[in-house]
DNA sequence: GTCTATATGGCGATAGAC
DNA sequence: GTCTATCGCCATATAGAC
């Protein structure tokens, strides 16, 4: 592995975890048992290895679904694989999901168009095919992100969550809070077995 | 109005903006036209001045609800107020919402046990006692969960979702995101009007 | 309770040898 | 491509006068 990906690796873990102000080129530098440097041999300055970061860090991202929207069944099938992947990935991609997190919370016009734009709007659109088809009366965009919501808060809520009545670790599995999600957004509250 | 309190408000407003590391003493001295070592004089140093901050700014907020749990109507009309009144302190204190964004991903232990015990347990259970009501063979703890994810996260994507398709003003709007969110959790996507 | 002045240290970034 | 050494700056925090 080349010594830039080795430090994007631990950038990643690190941004993610603490965020740009908290991660220090010399905290980074002894991560990856380096100099500050050599850091700067392959980066020009602090704020371009972050951007490059999160850009490392959504590379591959765009495509995860393809597999979902090909798939030639009901809406409702397509939507439970559609929700159980995004789960899965949130689930398995723990910085990925935080640096989403940090980068919607700093909010920069430019990188959330970027975001928008690169990352996340092919697979909106699919899903917003499929909201209409499921839900035609109701508003896609909002339906969407309802989608999104769900499966994106119960994974962010994990550190406060654990702390509040009635919590137990089944809650935390993937499965779990997919079957809920789907079970929810299919039907409500009121109908339906668990 | 005393100094300790204008601190306060300021700090408030910069640590929800900012987060923790990007506030500056000199900056928060700048803002409420005081010196550095005067806020010295009324917090002993800047961790303090951020966990009093926290404590200022969630004080009121543990008994917000209180006229909605007393509420003599049915089930579905005090979710529905419910919401509504979360979505409306979303709204409204946005500065609120965005240090409780901040704290859950930090995620300190001490600091999670704290909020989930002095500033959301009693609303948690109320709304806990609500879900067993509506949806009683449903898991209550992922159902409460839920209605704070529909909630939360639509103010929290504003900055990404107006660059994604299909999006438009009104999807701002409390009262319009209020009824999309109790409309969804009580027929799911399948029925009803928008 | 508020000020000016300053101590002390860590930060991003660079110079220049190898 | 990596190192050691260092610059200049800004951060938190304190000393001591008023």
């Amino acid at each position: 592995m080349s010594s830039k990906e080795k430090i994007l690796i631990e950038a990643k873990k690190m941004f993610a975890e603490k965020g740009f102000s908290d991660v220090t080129m010399r905290g980074l530098a002894k991560a990856v048992n380096m100099s500050v440097a050599a850091i700067y041999h392959h980066f020009p300055d602090k704020n371009t290895l972050y951007l490059e970061t999160v850009q490392y860090a959504f590379a591959d991202k765009a495509q995860l679904f393809s597999e979902v929207w090909l798939l030639d069944s009901s809406a409702e099938k397509r939507l439970e694989l559609f929700v159980n992947s995004l789960v899965q990935i949130l689930q398995s991609d723990h910085e990925f999901h935080r640096l989403i997190q940090r980068e919607i919370l700093a909010g920069n016009t430019e990188r959330m168009k970027m975001l928008a734009e690169d990352v996340f709007k092919e697979q909106f659109c699919f899903l917003l095919t499929l909201m209409k088809e499921i839900a035609p009366e109701k508003d896609a965009h909002l339906s969407a992100i309802s989608v999104l919501s769900l499966c994106k808060h119960h994974f962010e809520m994990q550190p406060l969550r654990q702390y509040l009545p009635e919590w137990n670790k089944c809650h935390e599995q993937p499965d779990v809070i997919a079957k809920h999600v789907v079970g929810l957004l299919l039907n409500g509250l009121k109908e339906s077995g668990l």
